[in-house]
RNA sequence: GGAGCCGUAGUUAAGCUGGUUAUAACGCCGGCCUGUCACGUCGGAGGGCGCGAGUUCAAGUCUCGUCGGCUCCGCCA
């Protein structure tokens, strides 16, 4: 192989024009494709930039074009030559630089390639697993490549825009303490202290405020966060947030520091304009009108409380259930009998038992196994209520409100895919507030925190933490675009007193409070400022960015479903020395 | 913890109700070619169907198990 010998690259290769005719340059990058002709080789060579064509010929270099004729997929090679117009209707109009090619004095092999596992291009769409494996390959495609180019915009324009209204990037610890509450944590072992482990942070949650307490005001930062938790197609069990904490504010002054940054970042990345103010939502509105925390607002087709209607209905499972909510469907009644069955099975995955429906027929006879129950009285209630017209489909839940808002949510969600409702390259963002403050949770049977324990409740609502835990309201908001929640925060309990009301009713006693959470407590004795702010999934906001339908187009070395990467095999076994300094001995496998 | 889909040359796929020697395209290797651009053209190599049992005269096709990938429920303050 050859080395640079002293050769410099004089551009790169998305760049060279017409105006660049006659220009001596040099050139290095892979092997995109090549097309020899025996007299005259053409290779198109890549770097993240773009393509040029290269003509290897007898004319231009007798050498270079001798030694052309050896050259593979995937070879990195160093080329000097002259930038030339193409001749007379050779020119590519679908390629940036499709007027010129380089004509090639000089050749060097800086890399030979073995044939690569899968081609490297766009077109191609090899499995995951071999994309996993090699993804080091997968990267040189221009179509994933172009993600990890705009996740960089993003982060560089977040970066920007926090530093211009005096925010400062502040690391935190990733070797820190494991609190109680929330998602399972990774942990390590400490070797200088046997016996004890650090834990990965879920989030710099406790860090920032702290910071806030130190008086720095302003604190962003773009940082890891582990959950060791399962996958999903959005989730990973490392993850970057945009962190940021600030002081002397509240929900207003946060909310519209969030917005104004993420209108800038769409603008700077992707050349969108969103709305100048983001529309905003009481949680109590998007459950009753959407059955989900984070409507999907690009679509109307709203869900109906028809509990009332059918309170007396024959039908026993409407007139029993707590809830029965309706989602018509305008022109919907083209489903097939095969479609509707297959959205009750869908429906069934969140705990549904059946999915009740009705069509509303030409001859205005309602088509469904479940009419011949309803009186008349009760149509009119559901045609007045739903707005039913001809032609249309009506879908009912009737159970506990739990299942019926899940359901019917994401059987509208189903239905907005099935009917081509959302229109694409539209951005709809919305705030989502007033959340409950606490959730109760059947399973520990006990209050926990919606958001986290350190959101404060609405002024007012103290008192009611106590006496009906789950009718106070936290200064909580949540950024949700396009049916994903991509931002969430809430201002802070910033006295002592605030946050052990909270932890009382969380069950977490003074002895607990004190060992796990001494520090904040003890921090907030000191004089901390009134502080709030919010986190944003950037790997969420990048998939909404690129289009990505997998959070791993979106992450340079992703993990699998399982939390494995197939590209180093981690997590792997460690040896038996490494297990003694950590005091640690495995338990023998179960079979 | 649970449900579903997928696994066939290097890659992407086809292979119907089980039946000669498992197809194709791209890629790869060799020849020819001075205007190609997913070059063209002629020729060639390459897999026994993720793995293991079972049913059967006969299994890529059926059954069970197992491994891996993906999607989802639970979980994710």
């Amino acid at each position: 192989m050859e080395d640079l010998g002293g050769w410099t690259r004089t551009h790169h290769l998305g760049e060279l024009t017409a105006a660049d005719v006659d220009r001596e340059v040099c050139l290095m990058g892979w092997v995109q494709f090549r097309r020899d002709h025996g007299g005259l080789i053409f290779i198109d060579l890549r770097d993240r930039m773009g393509l040029t064509q290269i003509v290897f010929g007898a004319d231009y270099g007798l050498d270079a074009h001798e030694r052309a004729h050896a050259i593979r997929s995937e070879y990195v090679l160093a080329v000097r030559g002259t930038v030339k117009a193409r001749p007379e209707g050779m020119a590519n109009p679908g390629m940036p630089t499709g007027q010129i090619e380089v004509q090639i004095s000089g050749l060097k092999f800086l890399a030979l390639s073995k044939t690569p596992p899968f081609e490297i291009e766009d077109r191609s769409e090899p499995a995951e697993v071999l994309r996993l494996k090699y993804r080091y390959l997968d990267l040189r495609r221009p179509k994933l490549a172009k993600n990890f180019i705009l996740r960089h915009k993003a982060a560089q324009s977040v970066r920007r825009y926090l530093d211009g209204l005096g925010f400062l990037e502040i690391e935190t610890p990733i070797l820190t303490k494991s609190t109680p509450e929330g998602a399972r944590d990774f942990l390590v072992p400490s070797r200088l202290n046997q016996g004890s482990f650090y834990a990965l942070p879920q989030s710099p949650q406790l860090f920032k405020q702290l910071l806030m307490v130190s008086g720095l005001e302003r604190y962003y930062q773009i940082v890891k966060c582990f959950r060791d938790e399962d996958l999903r197609a959005d989730r990973q069990p490392e993850f970057t947030q945009i962190d940021i904490e600030m002081s002397f504010v509240d929900e207003e002054q946060v909310m519209h520091m969030a917005e104004n940054m993420v209108r800038a970042l769409f603008r700077e990345t992707i050349g969108v304009d969103l709305p100048t103010a983001f529309p905003r939502m009481p949680f109590a509105e998007a459950i009753r009108d959407y059955g989900l925390d984070k409507p999907d607002v690009r679509f109307d087709l709203k869900l109906k409380d028809v509990t009332e209607v059918v309170r007396g209905s024959e039908f026993k499972l409407f007139a029993k259930a707590e809830l029965v909510k309706a989602l018509r469907v305008p022109a919907g009644g083209e489903l097939s009998r095969k479609e509707i069955d297959d959205l009750t099975e869908f429906v069934k995955i969140y705990g549904a038992t059946g999915l009740a429906w009705i069509k509303i027929k030409e001859d205005g006879e309602w088509q469904s196994p479940i009419a011949k129950f309803l009186s008349q009285a009760e149509r009119d209630g559901l045609t007045t209520i739903c707005g039913l017209e001809v032609g249309d489909i009506v879908f009912f839940q009737a159970a506990s409100p739990d299942v019926v808002n899940t359901a019917l949510g994401q059987l509208r969600l189903q239905l907005a895919e099935r009917f081509g409702l959302i229109k694409d390259g539209t951005f709809a963002p919305l705030w989502v507030t007033d959340f409950p403050l606490l959730e109760y949770d059947p399973e520990d049977k006990r209050w926990v925190a919606r958001h986290h324990p350190f959101t404060s409740p609405q002024p007012g609502q103290l008192d009611l933490v106590a006496t009906d835990p789950g009718a106070a309201l936290a200064r909580a908001y949540d950024l949700v675009l396009n049916g994903s929640e991509i931002g969430g925060g809430s201002i802070r309990n910033h006295t002592m007193s605030m946050q052990q009301a909270m932890f009382t009713a969380l069950g977490i006693d003074q002895a607990e409070a004190t060992e796990k959470f001494g520090f904040l407590l003890e921090a907030l004795e000191f004089g901390a400022p009134p502080h709030g702010g919010i986190a944003f999934g950037f790997d969420r906001l990048i998939m909404i960015l690129c289009g990505a339908k997998s959070i791993r187009d979106v992450i340079a070395f992703p993990k699998t479903q399982k939390a494995t990467c197939l590209m180093t095999e981690a997590p792997g076994e460690v040896s038996n020395r490494q297990l003694r300094e950590l005091g640690i001995r495995l338990r023998e496998k179960k079979d």
